[in-house]
DNA sequence: GCGATCAGCT
DNA sequence: CACAGCTGATCGC
């Protein structure tokens, strides 16, 4: 669930509402709906994001123009001149799901890093800049002043498993079960391809999906569409958890009883099973690793599969990156919960950190003494969903620990939302003058900022007069001018939407100018002994590279105003230039052990069937010969 | 009628 | 409390 940015950002993450349209830059950290909320009635250009993420929105929302859209990928950096200035902003995996990324920003704002929703593991870590990395205990070099942190499962004290670990626990899963004739996998969400993508591999078979039921797997058929087929022999379906999963399994498995057929496996790879009260305290008393698929009373077999942050992930990418402040971007205060944050309220640096109640519109003033006592700030979730019906203001109520005078007599004066500490950042940004607002900032104590990266690309905002014309490619270094009906837009929204712009500012758009800079191949460094780790890591390098080669030239993007420019082909090459041939026995024991390596885990036992096959061969030959 | 928003469900 | 996403009800234009 994304969060505004407070009013000292020039930028807005996720957030597509009347307030974040005012801000002049805009970025999409990944394409789940619930990040894409609001898009169609409130984008406004520039949208900063991943190609295979803009990708996947396009399909959504055909309504959106391909143009809206300035790629950035893994690894790369951009500049973007700002009015206020300009700022640094580089592109690292969330390893959340395809096109998943987090944004770090360098400006006169600070260093802020934007996690997205996000897995940090400590692959995930490792390709954050070095400077802001503490090594063995140590402190980093720069600090980040803030952290917009995923704490979805902040609260989570059970450990998941990585998604290697997962996906193998589902490979196992079926492997246990050879008389399973039919195998239903309900991982239609985007994120889940890679299981069904393993699967697909370990058994060499396709995954049947039924075409009634495309709307649940478009960006599927995006990014593996190899794996499917339209064939229901297949063992191996995709199956909607939606509606009533329960149900839906109880029946599959009743019909085998009835047809004297073995019972079918429903494998449902998902977190939210494992997060359920009963069953957490189960595992939390056990204190054991989730390392097997379970199945419950109706049948269904659960995996632990997790796209989010465990407390435990999250404590320790925090121990490393040791920031000033850290804000959750989920609902319900959760970075609260964080001991890291707890430990750092009570350190109470809280008034060395001009910079932060600056980014939030507080006046840095007189009184700075620290009241050591707890406090109880008042925290209405009415701010954080204005829209929201049957909400009661005061129906939560967090514990902060020492907080400065000043910020007391700010949350007493009332006359600013209210405004949780490390908990959430939830500013109502209803008056828009923040853009015209001359605060100075002073420079951060930290190093100038630096371009990271493969490419670096310099965006220059400024307002400039709005003429429709007919073009249809933009240069580099051009200026984009848009005059008259609009005719060469091939989509109506977007022309409705310039028109809505050049009504509301009066005939003035902010268009973009972007120069590529320049290129080269610095990709942030690994420092990982691991090996397994570092091949993995250059596996995934390679992955980045040959996206980032698609987006190499920023204006190319610019430059698709007509047409659609959703490549199948392209995205498909990209994410299956590893895949190894489905259905092909060729090499097959070679593929399956470099399969089994590659997650670091045993190459299991062959299937009980294949073993009785193969003597029942062997039975054969010997008794040919004798 | 259409689109936005929300509750409910898994 | 608890993924992300779908469906259907409701509201407002």
């Amino acid at each position: 669930m994304p969060i505004e940015m407070p009013q000292g950002l020039p930028f807005s993450v996720d957030t597509w509402s009347p307030s974040s349209k005012k801000k002049r830059h805009h970025f999409l950290t990944h394409a789940h709906r619930d990040h894409t909320t609001g898009i169609v009635p409130h984008f406004s250009f520039p949208i900063y994001s991943t190609f295979l993420t803009k990708s996947i929105v396009l399909q959504q929302f055909p309504q959106l123009h391909d143009s809206l859209f300035v790629c950035i990928e893994v690894g790369q950096s951009l500049v973007v001149k700002d009015p206020d200035g300009a700022f640094t902003v580089t592109v690292f995996d969330a390893h959340h799901c395809p096109g998943a990324v987090m944004f770090l920003f360098e400006g006169y704002f600070g260093n802020v890093l934007h996690t997205g929703d996000c897995r940090l593991t400590p692959e995930c870590l490792q390709n954050l800049p070095e400077k802001y990395r503490g090594k063995s205990g140590k402190e980093p070099r720069c600090k980040l002043d803030l952290i917009f942190l995923d704490c979805t499962f902040g609260r989570f004290f059970q450990q998941f498993p990585s998604r290697h670990s997962s996906i193998h626990q589902i490979i196992n899963c079926i492997w246990k079960h050879p008389d399973a004739p039919l195998v239903y996998l309900i991982c239609n969400l985007l994120g889940q391809e890679d299981i069904l993508q393993q699967v697909s591999q370990t058994f060499g078979s396709k995954i049947f999906a039924d075409e009634s039921k495309k709307a649940g797997y478009k960006a599927l058929e995006l990014i593996n569409p190899d794996i499917l087929t339209q064939d229901p022999s297949s063992r191996f379906h995709l199956l909607d958890g939606f509606p009533k999963l329960c149900q839906t399994a109880r029946t599959l498995l009743a019909d085998a009883q009835t047809n004297f057929l073995s019972e079918p496996l429903v494998i449902r790879p998902s977190t939210q099973w494992y997060v359920r009260e009963e069953v957490s305290e189960i595992w939390n008393s056990r204190k054991q690793i989730i390392s097997e698929a379970i199945k419950d009373q109706h049948g269904i077999w659960h995996v632990c599969y997790s796209m989010h942050s465990s407390k435990e992930e999250l404590e320790w990418a925090l121990q490393i990156l040791a920031p000033k402040w850290v804000v959750s971007t989920t609902p319900g205060c959760r970075a609260m919960d964080l001991d890291y944050v707890k430990r750092k309220l009570s350190g109470s640096s809280l008034t060395s950190n001009g910079l932060i109640w600056k980014l939030f519109g507080i006046a840095e003033d007189s009184s700075s003494d620290l009241d050591a006592s707890v406090i109880e700030v008042s925290c209405s979730s009415i701010v954080e969903a204005p829209t929201q019906r049957n909400v009661n203001p005061q129906s939560q109520t967090v514990k902060v620990y020492p907080v400065p005078q000043e910020m007391l007599n700010i949350l007493s004066s009332s006359n600013l939302p209210p405004l949780t500490l490390f908990g959430r950042a939830r500013l109502a940004i209803e008056d828009a003058t923040l853009l015209s607002e001359e605060v100075s900032y002073p420079s951060t104590e930290n190093e100038p900022v630096e371009a990271v990266g493969d490419i670096v690309a310099e965006l220059s905002i400024h307002d400039a007069k709005c003429k429709l014309s007919g073009k249809s490619s933009v240069n580099s270094k051009d200026e984009v001018h848009f005059e008259g009906k609009h005719e060469k837009f091939a989509n109506d929204a977007l022309s409705a939407d310039v028109n809505a712009s050049l009504n509301s500012n009066g005939t003035k758009l902010p268009i973009s100018e972007i120069k590529v800079l320049s290129t080269n191949n610095n990709l942030p460094e690994v420092f990982n002994s691991d090996v397994e780790e570092h091949v993995h890591e250059q596996e995934s390098r390679v992955k980045e590279k040959e996206l980032a080669d698609n987006c190499k030239d920023v204006s190319i993007i610019l430059e698709t105003h007509v047409g659609k420019m959703v490549n199948n082909d392209r995205i498909a090459g990209c994410s299956n230039s590893h895949l190894l041939s489905v259905g092909s026995s060729k090499g097959f024991n070679d593929k399956f052990r470099k399969l089994y390596r590659s997650m670091n885990v045993p190459v299991p036992e062959p299937l009980p069937s294949l073993v009785e096959l193969m003597k029942s061969r062997k039975r054969v030959k010997r008794n040919g010969y004798f």
